[in-house]
RNA sequence: GGGCGCGUGGCCCAGUGGAUAAGGCGACGGCCUCCUAAGCCGUAGAUCGGGGGUUCAAAUCCCCUCGCGUCCGCCA
């Protein structure tokens, strides 16, 4: 319903303000800190006519009181200073909980259109996924999550890097270690891949058998081929398995040997080097791209010719940019540099560019992850204790839940508080991850807003059905806000959308649950006169509702109780 | 050395051109005969790293500077 407030407020503005002959954009803040939205455009005219601001203002509100009453969202309008202030009327808020009501989990779903790959995650499958990986992967899913809502079709990928050296390594690893099949098995395969690279050190010869691994795959040998795929699709089955216990889903797995052995990769290579940008250096093919403001030249092939990451990547995207509307990758910020070469070099081939979104990176207290030395908090190990931290917390608190019960709720405030905790971060904020703050569940995040959906649950579980609710019976200060918190859902979702930034998406479900905080304590339900009961019923489903949306869009459970 | 990002109360962090800088943790003080206290209310705590500039208006834009992170040709 925002939305629609949004365009009767601009057109409304729009109209009123041609009366003073000012045409250009009209500038209007969405933001609920004083009135329900705002506009600054006595500013503009006022410099544009040489007066003050605030007569500016006083002369635009007339004109605006005159043709008010054709506005119905519209309720009140006045001038504070040199601000005109936009407030919604009662018709609004009725017409918000009606549509929320009516349109159930599709409220706050937009009109956009096309088809998104979005690629996420994409770990080499040397090892488990770590803390770092997570933060790709959350940030990955919620966007999915988002755009889809948006009305995007959207698939997911990961893109498989299962020819590079890491896996050269493990393979190496593996005739020389035994895996620990305790282990659960991308466990096991990093254990192998640390040892593997503790041993090979600086030792050439040992360095070479690695390298000759890797070009018995490239010349396509059967037997080589088969050993990297067998634990590359092992590993991949644990990633998988973890991704899996956070609600995060992968349409698609995408190898990247397949477009070297397509000879995908050969055609991009045998374009660029027809590009004026192209020369050869000791037999490798280099892309002098300064005149892009790159300093460094791009490396396309080695001196024997075989080809790099980022010449099979190029190829991957270039497969994409021809499967969708929009390409979106989540990458560290490690990838800053490769992913705007890549860019370019797509547009000098003709392809579509990706959107790529960089988060910046989660370290440790003592330093940096690193997969190579064993360096890392894995993320099933993360899992393990939060859920054994929210367990205590669960049995604290509901003795009267069988074992059972109290598991699988700890399980879903363990999966919730690891996902919003991520998510709620800006991506361009780079985070060291502790222990204390990652097991403490007493703070306004995921299991915050859940139990604020829980008790709405346990409201209309108590109050049984209402029918035909007079809306227009809501008017204490906590329903009003609550409504209109409500009525912005769309808001939040259009600009994570914009922006491709889900952490838009947590707060707002954030600011909603503490509204529902504040209504719950100040209102009565069950205890309200039959129809304020029947309109308020209404109003604490039609939050559930909301919570419940925002909440899948952040891929956390919604409890019905906790 | 150069590029990019970040710097907001003791700690974590939202806000990226507009009004009184939003929350959380921690601290202090209140609220359970009433829909789950995983809650609600209040108090203390911020010269938005520092300096200069643009603007009617700067945490937000520009320049300089300091600190941290990250990247900088045959790894991925």
């Amino acid at each position: 319903m925002f939305p629609d407030f949004e365009r009767e407020v601009k057109d409304c503005l729009r109209e009123g303000v041609e009366k003073v002959e000012e045409n250009g954009d009209i500038p209007i803040n969405p933001h609920d800190k004083i009135a329900d939205i705002s506009s600054t455009v006595s500013f503009k005219v006022a410099k544009r006519d040489k007066k003050d601001p605030r007569d500016v203002a006083e002369d635009i509100l007339k004109h605006l009181i005159a043709i008010k009453e054709r506005y119905y969202l519209i309720g009140k309008i006045d001038a504070v200073g040199p601000y005109l202030n936009f407030y919604t009327s009662k018709k609004f808020l009725s017409e918000t909980l009606k549509k929320v009501l009516s349109e159930r989990e599709e409220y706050g779903s937009l009109h956009y259109r096309g088809t998104i790959l979005l690629e996420h995650t994409s770990a080499n499958p040397d090892g488990p996924i770590h803390i770092g990986h997570i933060r790709n992967s959350i940030i990955g899913d919620s966007l999915g999550r988002i755009l889809k809502k948006a009305g995007y079709d959207v698939e997911i990928q990961y893109y498989v890097n299962d020819m590079g050296r890491q896996v050269a390594v493990v393979a190496w690893g593996m005739e020389r270690f035994a895996l620990d099949q305790d282990k659960k098995i991308d466990h096991g395969i990093s254990k192998i891949y640390a040892g593997a690279n503790k041993l090979l050190g600086a030792d050439a010869f040992r360095k070479e058998e690695v390298d000759s691994l890797l070009k018995r795959f490239e010349d396509g040998d059967g037997v080589t081929i088969k050993r990297f795929d067998n634990l590359v699709s092992r590993c991949l089955e644990g990633i998988r398995s973890t991704l899996d216990g956070m609600n995060i889903s992968v349409d698609k797995f995408v190898r990247e040997s397949q477009f070297v052995f397509n000879g995908d990769v050969n055609s991009i290579i045998s374009s660029l080097k027809d590009e004026r940008y192209a020369y050869y250096e000791d037999g490798a093919l280099m892309m002098d791209l300064g005149e892009f403001g790159f300093e460094k030249d791009f490396v396309v092939t080695r001196g024997d010719g075989t080809s790099l990451y980022p010449t099979r990547d190029l190829a991957y995207h270039a497969w994409k940019s021809e499967r969708c509307d929009r390409m979106i990758d989540i990458l560290g910020a490690d990838h800053k540099l490769i992913s705007s070469q890549l860019k370019v070099i797509l547009k000098i081939l003709g392809y579509k560019e990706p959107e790529i979104v960089i988060f910046e990176f989660v370290s440790l207290p003592e330093g940096s992850m690193s997969t190579r030395m064993g360096k890392f908090i894995s993320v099933d190990e993360l899992l393990e204790k939060t859920e054994e931290q929210a367990y205590l917390e669960v049995d604290k608190r509901r003795k009267d839940l069988n074992e059972e019960e109290k598991r699988k709720i700890s399980k879903f405030i363990s999966i919730g508080a690891v996902r919003y905790d991520i998510v709620k971060i800006s991506p361009d904020k780079a985070t060291t991850f502790n222990w204390r703050d990652a097991l403490d569940f007493e703070k306004r995040g995921s299991p915050y807003i859940q139990y604020a959906h829980t008790r709405a649950c346990s409201i209309l579980n108590k109050g049984g059905s209402y029918d035909e609710p007079d809306l227009d019976l809501l008017r204490e200060e906590q329903e009003i806000k609550l409504i209109k918190k409500i009525s912005r859902f769309p808001l939040a979702v259009k600009e994570a959308t914009k922006d491709l930034r889900p952490n838009i998406i947590a707060t707002y479900a954030r600011e909603l649950a503490e509204q529902f905080g504040q209504f719950y304590k100040d209102i009565p339900v069950l205890n309200a006169p039959n129809g304020l009961k029947n309109a308020r019923l209404a109003l604490v489903d039609a939050f559930r509702i909301v919570v419940n949306n925002v909440l899948q869009l952040l891929g956390i459970h919604a409890p019905k109780y906790m």
